[in-house]
DNA sequence: CCTGCAATAAACACCC
DNA sequence: CGGGTGTTTATTGCAG
């Protein structure tokens, strides 16, 4: 009964809901959150198709009831073509209820929601099933047989066609691979005895349902391939007497004397005595009682592609010889073995082709190749979740986790998210972490309460959820409570991330501008030389002049351009007549992206200060040694960017050419000292300013230089990651704004100085302020300290390194070898330490 | 074909 | 001992 003790803090919302995992343990920190901060909405109200509705209406049942959903599912299909759901009031004429271990009481709402109207094709029906046995004759079963019994089942489930299909495979030759069924022994043997007739044999196989026509298809495309083809006529009666082959299903159970056909998506398999009508059972294992009246079900799960097997009988199963017991779900593999009671079966998936596999497993259980699934299913997008329900096994010890049933996920909630885990945690610490962040536990709830479809799906996500947190730096712990610690968003790691996308997608922006360029520089000469030549033969004829013409225009136009583009590649050419080594293609990026980032730059440099017209023609004309040193620190840091940081220097910072400027100045730039987020205050003095007029000033070599480094550098992240200050806690409540502006050069502006933060040791002088919180302020810092003198900060300062790395490409290489180690063992160990100040 | 990235799964180490 | 947490790694599939 313990609700989960994440939901506990956070929604309230969770108790409406059908409840999830029940994990328990309400452990101190269960506190947190207000709870008014989550919100639920999810309970969906509003369906209105009928069909929508009768999930819902499903939904509110319990467990119990919900495995009868499959006939309201299969109902709606059918009705969707208008067909008949006679058979099963044929079959069960009408189902006293009582009995059913647990709880069929509510059956009958559903059957009231499966078998609403008339009876009118009845008729047919009846034929159908005759005709199935006629058409099987191989299958010679007495009355009560489970045979028999199956065999009625599968007379009416011909009718019912099977919307969303997995694949189906069209057993031609079913009988073939029965004889391999031999080979499973279970160890039942004697149960044979004891149930006597439960297994008598009987062959049966179920015809098909006839059109599964696309509607159903849109959920399961693929699903349908391998129906489609076998399809065809059959559906009701195969009426072909002679050959089964048109029978098809998504799988298929190989019992010892007789073979059913999974062909629908859901099969009950259980006990029922004769007389007993009280509940369904799709596969009939006789009247043993250690058989459980619905013992298990196999079903297909949208979500993971294949078939599985829910365990709900009291004495579990045996499944590949290991016991499963009642509650538990588990996959269902080409072959696998399954034993109930003491009947053994094994399940067996068509191959990729639609046809069944035969090699089958004879001798040992090697391998089995194929996973289980059968229908895979084709876009990933649309993944649905699955699920599949169970019940806690009292005694048995754990209370596995629930397992939902598409049919009762609310349609709105089968669908993953497309959202990355980085943003559904961000988003969800943004929008319920408190400045002390939040605790595991309580980001799942909160990415529950933001995406209900985690509310349903298997809990794979939370692993990732973890594998996110610890890996991303956008995310770092801020302070400790009880088991584990508080997370919280690191702001300034993400600002800075943003602003080196930015950055990025401009120096994108600024290439294609070179390529074009480029482009119009060829045409350029292209059609130059046309002209030429044509002037040179004779008189130019239309078109040659129409498109002499037009060139002219549009040269004049970009004439500055080119002339400009021809300049700096010139430059370029000259600045880099001492390759190093480096081949011709890497030079050519280097050259390429150099190019880029030079007009990126002059050109960004010159919106800022507001200066219009062609920037750089303007630095060409006026302070063409300026450009140079620009063009060399672009060099540079293209090289590094495209070697990796294997070389630095390609050229020397003073610039060969036309040098003589201070070199010094510059030289600072390109290495990657970071620490001092210095602005280039330096009195920078040199000649080229004195040289250049005073409009030059826009462009301040420094600064310039400065956007080439490799990476790291900028702003606070550095700073802060060196600090190690893990960086300081953030919180993340208020963080809405965001994003600093600035960029370059100090750090200073601490997104959102609201919170906490408070650098805390770290000698450097620089960390930027302090800011200093109010309020949380102690808290923070206390916190912080902690945080800084344990292992963690420890490790993140020694792994400075790693922060360049993450930034840069270039410190790959190093970063991952040495540093982890090193860096890892240190966060590990530490953790304790500080631990519980708190 | 290679690289980078996000999603997944899991193995492990720790802590309660 | 067992579950919740954090860290890491390996794998996979997609995208550029
Ligand atoms: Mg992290």
């Amino acid at each position: 009964m313990d609700t989960d003790r994440s939901s506990v803090g956070i929604s309230p919302a969770e108790h409406s809901v059908p409840l999830e995992a029940s994990k328990r343990d309400a452990d101190a920190t269960g506190t947190i959150v207000p709870e008014e901060d989550l919100k639920l909405e999810h309970i969906p109200d509003n369906l209105e198709h009928a069909d929508f509705s009768k999930l819902l209406e499903l939904d509110e049942k319990n467990d119990d009831d919900l495995f009868h959903g499959i006939d309201i599912l299969d109902q709606q299909m059918k009705s969707d073509q208008g067909k008949e759901d006679i058979e099963l009031r044929v079959e069960e004429p009408k189902r006293e209820m009582k009995e059913d271990e647990s709880s069929n009481v509510r059956n009958e709402d559903k059957q009231k929601l499966e078998a609403p109207e008339s009876p009118k094709s009845m008729p047919a029906i009846h034929n159908d099933e005759k005709s199935v046995k006629q058409v099987y004759p191989l299958v010679k079963h007495e009355e009560n047989t489970p045979a028999a019994i199956i065999q009625e089942r599968l007379a009416h489930n011909l009718q019912r066609h099977n919307s969303l299909t997995p694949m189906m495979f069209p057993l031609k030759q079913l009988n073939e691979l029965k004889s391999d069924m031999q080979n499973l022994k279970l160890k039942t043997e004697d149960g044979a005895k004891n149930s006597p007739q439960s297994d008598q044999n009987t062959s049966q196989k179920n015809a098909e349902s006839p059109e599964n026509g696309q509607q159903v298809t849109q959920l399961h495309p693929q699903l349908l391939q391998a129906a489609d083809v076998n399809t065809p006529t059959s559906n009701t009666v195969p009426g072909a007497s002679d050959e089964q082959s048109k029978i098809s299903a998504y799988a298929r159970l190989d019992f010892q004397d007789f073979t059913f056909y999974v062909q629908t998506l859901q099969v009950i398999i259980g006990r029922r005595s004769e007389n007993d009508y009280s509940h369904k059972v799709d596969v009939n294992l006789g009247p043993s009682k250690s058989i459980s009246r619905r013992h298990a079900q196999i079903f297909y799960n949208f979500g993971t592609g294949r078939f599985e097997l829910s365990i709900m009988g009291k004495n579990g199963a045996f499944v590949d010889d290991n016991f499963v017991e009642r509650g538990s779900t588990v996959p269902l593999k080409n072959k696998t073995k399954i034993q109930i009671g003491q009947i053994p079966f094994q399940f067996v998936l068509p191959d990729h082709e639609g046809n069944i596999s035969k090699e089958l497993a004879s001798k040992s259980k090697n391998s089995t190749a194929n996973a289980s699934q059968p229908p895979k299913k084709k876009n990933k997008k649309e993944k649905e979740v699955k699920e599949v329900k169970e019940k806690k096994a009292p005694k048995p010890p754990k209370p596995p986790k629930k397992v939902y049933t598409l049919q009762e996920i609310p349609p709105e909630y089968r669908t993953k998210p497309t959202c990355s885990y980085s943003n559904l945690i961000t988003s969800c610490l943004r929008k319920f972490s408190t400045e002390k962040g939040m605790s595991l536990s309580e980001i799942y709830s909160g990415i529950r309460e933001l995406f209900p479809y985690y509310k349903y799906c298997p809990d794979g996500w939370q692993s990732s959820v973890r594998h996110n947190l610890s890996l991303n730096k956008s995310f770092c712990k801020v302070s400790k409570e009880g088991k584990g610690w508080l997370w919280g968003l690191d702001e300034e790691y993400i600002a800075e991330r943003e602003r080196q996308k930015k950055k990025q997608a401009e120096a994108q922006a600024a290439k294609a501008k070179v390529a074009e360029l480029k482009q119009q520089q060829q045409q350029e000469q292209r059609l130059k030389k046309q002209q030429q030549q044509s002037s040179n033969s004779k008189q130019p004829n239309m078109a040659q002049t129409l498109a002499a013409n037009r060139s002219d225009k549009k040269t004049t136009s970009m004439d500055d351009n080119q002339r400009t583009m021809k300049y700096l590649q010139e430059q370029l050419m000259i600045l880099t007549k001492d390759r190093k080594g480096l081949d011709k293609s890497l030079m050519a990026q280097i050259l390429t992206q150099a190019l880029a980032m030079t007009i990126n730059q002059v050109t960004q440099a010159a919106k800022q200060k507001g200066i219009s017209g062609n920037p750089l023609t303007a630095l060409i004309d006026k302070n063409p040694q300026h450009l140079n040193l620009i063009l060399a620190a672009a060099v540079n840091a293209a090289t590094a960017k495209v070697t990796k940081g294997k070389v630095n220097q390609l050229v020397n910072m003073p610039p060969p050419t036309v040098k003589d400027q201070q070199p010094s100045a510059k030289k600072e730039i390109p290495i990657k000292r970071a620490v001092t987020p210095k602005p280039p205050t330096p009195s920078v003095v040199n000649p080229v300013h004195a040289n250049s007029s005073n409009k030059d000033q826009s462009f301040d070599p420094t600064s310039l230089s400065k956007f080439f480094q490799p990476k790291q550098q900028q702003g606070s992240r550095p700073s802060s990651g060196m600090a190690k200050t893990p960086t300081p806690p953030v919180t993340v409540g208020t963080p809405k704004s965001g994003v600093v502006s600035n960029g370059s050069s100090v750090p200073a502006t601490s997104p959102q100085a609201t919170s906490t933060v408070v650098p805390k040791k770290r000698p450097a002088s620089d960390t930027e302020s302090s800011d200093s919180d109010d309020s949380n302020s102690s808290d923070s810092d206390e916190q912080n300290k902690n945080g800084d003198s344990s292992g963690e900060s420890s490790g993140d300062s020694s792994s400075s390194s790693d922060s360049d790395g993450d930034s840069g490409s270039e410190s790959e290489t190093d970063g991952s070898d040495s540093d982890s180690n090193s860096d890892d063992s240190d966060n590990n160990g530490h953790d304790n330490d500080d631990g519980q100040s708190d």
